[in-house]
DNA sequence: CGGATGATTGAGAAGTCTCAACCGTGGTGG
DNA sequence: CCACCACGGTTGAGACTTCTCAATCATCCG
């Protein structure tokens, strides 16, 4: 499958932003196996509930992993961008208690757990890179409760907007202060804890403020430092490698490979 | 460190109702040195920043990994009870982006990650584990996010309430309906993103609803199923052995899809 | 042109916050 | 031994953010 390699080498460059990895061990990683799907917008990728065999990469699109209440409310918990293994974690907890939609027409690469695993067991260092891929997620999630527990309205948008830039541009998918971001107002409402229309007003009000336009789907950070200022951002929660702070060494390291950033 | 065991066992414990490990991996575990530190109320365990170079066991007490606002605003995100490790993710991302806090007076085994790290060196079958149990706390911080962004208070605090119970009662260390919870209602209004007035208030209204009761710091549940009815309580996001869905070898509940049984 | 989806606006309602005071209890020092 | 203090729990009243409901507008597409 020649049109996977392009997505596999994003997830790859993903783990190396933030794990070394030899030579054979990226090799291992690019020879993964996989098969395409494509999912249209708000389709799930992962039913909640689901036992799956295998992990989806998000390879072009925009998925999010969510959680619904009784009463048809729904939370979206995490934005993925493409070279994002979504559910990477189903190798270890393959029944999903959440789901995970497309928020756009998606194409996922669909990765047998056993190849997976089988990386895991061979490469010491790929375990600790999926374990460390993991525990950047759960970071985010972290950061997310405190967006949702203890910020208004205006400064809960900004701090996504400014997460999204930062990893749109890790990603390679655009600059931090100019990306494609294929949200509704809905969606972005789901995401923040907000009804649409309060986040209608609030989206203004960054507007107005100078911070940011918006065109089509195109997000434009005028004022960067602004935006990070009333978001209280502090990227250090990303665990990139230029945010400050720096990669444990055990060794062998400091490859930093693939990470050119436009 | 003969009095380190008990903890130790616990954490054994944890990881083994998800995971299985085999007789020499559980010795492993077992065997690891640790060193025993106390920790008074509102002191920090982990320092925003800090880079460790040890992993923390909640051996006794009560811990809270946070979040914090510029203007002194504070957001639990998870609270640690005996037998969590509380930062094992650190073996993998040394420098912490967050913070933990100890909110009782807690005892604290600190466990290098030079021998956590072998471990996993050694052990493929215990870095699936760990990064397993890393799986389950995202899990409940992503649960956690809904929590603070969809539920009005009342349900919030009720969800808490149940998450605690079942875990209290997986660790050994209550029943799901009468356990030992110390927190003061100030803290409880940082996990659950209100103000300490509000969660006073809200407390009395799961009173009067004839749900619960509070006594000092016990908590008992009079009517575990409607105070989940109100929570919207599904047990399935904290993946315990008992919680419905199976791990590792799961062929009796495949699901739709046409995915392909492992 | 009709229909669907998403963005926008208005007005009143609801939930939560803020500020401020008061109470109860346990610990401490005189 | 008692007075006092600190902390946590409780109560009240008014303010503010966000929600709800409902309508209108804009754009895209068949």
């Amino acid at each position: 499958m020649p049109s996977n390699q392009p997505a596999l080498s994003r997830f790859l460059n993903r783990l190396l932003s933030r794990s070394a990895l030899g030579d054979e061990e990226q090799q291992a990683i690019l020879g993964l196996t996989s098969h395409a799907v494509q999912v249209r917008p708000n389709y799930d990728i992962v039913t909640p509930g689901d036992t799956v065999d295998h992990a989806c990469l998000v390879a072009h699109g925009l998925a999010a992993r969510y959680d619904h209440m009784t009463d048809g409310k729904r939370q979206l918990t995490a934005f993925y961008i493409d070279g994002d293994m979504c559910d990477l974690h189903s190798v270890v907890c393959p029944t999903a208690a959440w789901g995970i939609v497309a928020l756009t027409t998606t194409t996922v690469l669909k990765v047998p757990h056993s190849e997976l695993r089988a990386l895991v067991d061979s490469y010491p260092a790929i375990a600790l890179a999926f374990w460390r891929d993991g525990t950047v997620d759960a970071s985010i999630l972290a950061k997310w409760i405190g967006n949702v527990g203890r910020r208004d309205a205006r400064a809960r948008m900004a701090h996504v907007f400014c997460e999204l830039g930062l990893r749109m541009e890790a990603a390679g998918l655009g600059n931090r202060d100019a990306y494609w971001f294929d949200v509704s107002q809905q969606n972005l409402s789901d995401a923040l804890g907000l009804t649409a229309v309060h986040v209608n007003r609030t989206l203004q009000i960054l507007r107005s403020n100078g911070f940011m336009r918006t065109e089509s789907r195109n997000i434009f950070i005028d004022d960067w430092a602004r935006l990070c200022d009333v978001a209280e951002f502090d990227a250090a929660y990303l665990l990139l490698p230029c945010s400050g702070h720096e990669r444990e060494n055990t060794s062998a390291q400091q490859s930093r490979a693939g990470t050119t950033v436009r």
